[in-house]
DNA sequence: GTCATCATGTAAGCCGTTACATGATTGC
DNA sequence: GCAATCATGTAACGGCTTACATGATGAC
């Protein structure tokens, strides 16, 4: 879900997406090379993602032109390649993917998939500006209601010693503000149902 | 760690302590039975734990004398299943695992194993009880070090879309909440060095 | 010269999930 | 009779981690 999130913004290779991934998700969760490569062969058998030739003529990698804030980092990345380029020899041959529209049509099921679970919430987020207002409700509301029967279930006891009670408190505290910051979610997109950035290079979404 | 932590306490079987591991991590991170017991004939194979007969004289399996408020629990427990009992022939028989002294040595490694990161402090934190006051400090100054560290990395930026900035700014607040009770959790054992609950059997630990 | 960075991959091993198989007992 | 709970396992599949292999470039 995350691979595909990034392809939406442009074309890239593995070794970047796996320093974009590590921004995204923290470099503590992130992938490794062994994972990401095999992954990325995954995702291009089952046709979500193509590997595009690097062709010499573009600028580099990842140029889509994003609304607004996006474009500074993109800057920035670009940057820091740009001195040495304009050699077609050098360097070990990079393969750069694309999102094809399989991958897109796939990443939006993925953002929207029943799962009130913890599984990849912060992603859904982290990509939530290609849904629809709607469909962001979907996704927080399944998330808001999952964190309240799970601050249901855990009623009283606070059982053990002072360290389990403590974790326990901790934990419970961890819950009631998610809950509160996903309500505040919901909120503002009641208040600014801002726009999607369009998922599909096309039409309109279903 | 948790499988071994939950053996000190008293004797299990698999499915009594699947229940017990649902209740320490949560249903949602809790293992599955397909994992469990392969898990369990591996802790066996190694000799950390050991199949004890379940004997028709004990009154049922768990019944080591605790320190004050797990009797309680333990005793909740064991009303729930003294009903039907007596019968030695019923129900399919259980396997029911106690932790070798290997097995006492091998949780004591892997409570105080250095690792900053995420995984298993929780757990850690959950029988930290089982370690003397120092080496708990030494858990917990890992931890809090290690979110330090994460907190000065994640200095500024702050770049994306609206969800992306909120969804790091959340990320931030429960680093630093959990900071907040790492500190707490190690002024009170400054402020109150309990002894620990002793893991080893016979003698003091090293 | 050597180390760090860029860049892509393969192979072994481990382990978790899911689904399946079995079988007794209790409650409706 | 049927479902739920108790109780233990096996088998297939998938996928992650780790380590290894390769090779260029640029900085010190």
């Amino acid at each position: 879900m995350a691979v595909l999130g990034l392809l939406v913004e442009g074309d890239l290779h593995g070794y970047e997406l796996k320093k974009r991934l590590a921004d995204l998700l923290g470099p503590w969760s992130s992938v490794s090379f062994g994972s990401l490569y095999p992954a990325l062969s995954r995702l291009e058998r089952n046709g979500l993602v193509a590997s595009v030739p690097e062709s010499t003529e573009s600028p580099d990698v990842a140029e889509t032109p994003m609304s607004g804030s996006l474009g500074a980092e993109l800057a920035a990345y670009r940057r820091q390649r740009t001195r040495r380029r304009g050699t077609g020899g050098g360097r070990r041959a990079r393969k750069v993917y694309a999102i094809t529209d399989a991958g897109r049509a796939e990443l939006e099921r993925q953002l929207l998939e029943e799962s009130g679970d913890e599984r990849g919430f912060a992603v859904r987020v982290a990509f939530c500006r290609l849904l629809r207002p709607d469909q962001r409700l979907d996704v927080f509301t399944r998330r808001r209601d999952a964190l309240r029967a799970r601050l249901a279930e855990r009623d009283g006891e606070r059982r053990g010693d002072v360290y389990r009670r403590s974790l326990l408190e901790f934990q419970d505290d961890r819950l009631r503000r998610e809950l509160d910051w996903v309500e505040q979610l919901i909120r503002s997109v009641h208040d600014d149902p801002q726009a999607p950035e369009p998922l599909t290079s096309g039409g309109s979404p279903s």
